[in-house]
DNA sequence: TCGGTGTTGTACGGTTGCGTACAACACACG
DNA sequence: CGTGTGTTGTACGCAACCGTACAACACCGA
């Protein structure tokens, strides 16, 4: 048998860092190829066109951004409280699993198939706030309600490029508004 | 002098259809010819090449996404918390404005210049809200956690497709939201 | 060392897109 | 009813990219 030289991850993985910084549009075939520096003549060995290569990517993003990271949170241990903040913090602080996220998330507002994974993937992680919310909050619409907020935080935050007055940095007036959603009192 | 058969203004509207449809690369000098049942021969005598497209484009949605809507607000009267309500209705439940809002947010990940556009129109938008909340919130440190929160609010939430339990709508759930983001006792 | 298997480079034809050049054209005005 | 001004269609060369075909190659195991 001949040499993997470059195995069907390296394509996935190139992908999905060409995904990140440059958007869908920017994952092609040719422009991956020379990244890796090779000529697209193996690529078709293992996808039958660029559109397998996308739908592998997603499955290594789920993997990677669902499963993996529930598992960490898992054997981390911790009340649901801890859990949820794991979890966030594993997902919107990483360097690299978020701005595939923010890639994905505008993929999917075009492409239906690409919407229907990320509603599963946005529901498994809606499902560990719910719970760590649960504990303090005793009304379900609030807890549904908080939960959506803090989501869109964690997501909106890097989006809205804001300055805020008198010297305050993102990081503190985030700070405060995460206080005010899983603070009990608000 | 010769007839206007396609002016600017067509190309400018043209092209932030396709750029909320699509994305900025969507935005392509010959596929608007076609869409407008032309070809490419009159643009280059408009601009002098795509980007100068793109940057009027950013204009006029800078334009009318800020200027108009604050217009609109003004005339339309009201408290501070009115205007702010206004303000995101006719900008984040607009059919038109919205999809354009998100597809310059995903441009602007990359681009530095539109970057800046963005955070010009995010700061004039957060005035608002800052405002807004002041009326009931003496806190300036909640004031800005509450607007930030809010503002993500508004962009999350069409963001973000997770599905409610309890047969709750996403309206429904925005709503408790917008209550405990404005409310004076959350 | 010598196949054989699977990976890779090269080459091809087709499509889409850029920006340029220029000829054809339509219209307003004289 | 011309004439000129400005808009448009057509054609060009160039580049990026798709997917295919096949020959060259590297490596593993016999």
């Amino acid at each position: 048998m001949g040499a993997l030289r470059t195995p069907r991850e390296r394509w996935i993985e190139e992908g999905l860092l060409t995904l990140a910084r440059g958007g869908v549009d920017a994952v092609r075939v040719e422009s991956l190829a020379t990244s890796l520096g090779v000529t697209k003549g193996g690529f078709y060995g293992y996808f039958t066109d660029r559109g397998a290569l996308l739908s592998e990517m997603l499955d290594a993003w789920e993997r990677e951004s669902v499963d993996d990271v529930l598992e960490q949170v898992e054997q981390a241990g911790g009340d649901a409280l801890e859990k949820a903040r794991l979890a966030g913090q594993l997902t919107f602080s990483s360097q690299r699993l978020f701005p595939i996220d923010l890639a994905v998330r505008d993929w999917a507002r075009r492409d239906p198939a690409v919407a229907e994974r990320l509603r599963r993937v946005d529901n498994r992680r809606m499902e560990l706030l719910r719970e760590a919310i649960s504990t303090f909050c005793p009304d379900p619409d609030e807890v549904e309600a908080r939960s959506l907020l803090a989501f869109c935080m964690a997501i909106g935050t890097h989006l809205i490029t804001v300055d805020h007055p008198g010297g305050r940095s993102r990081a503190e007036v985030s700070t405060r508004a995460s206080a005010l959603l899983l603070g009990g009192s608000w």
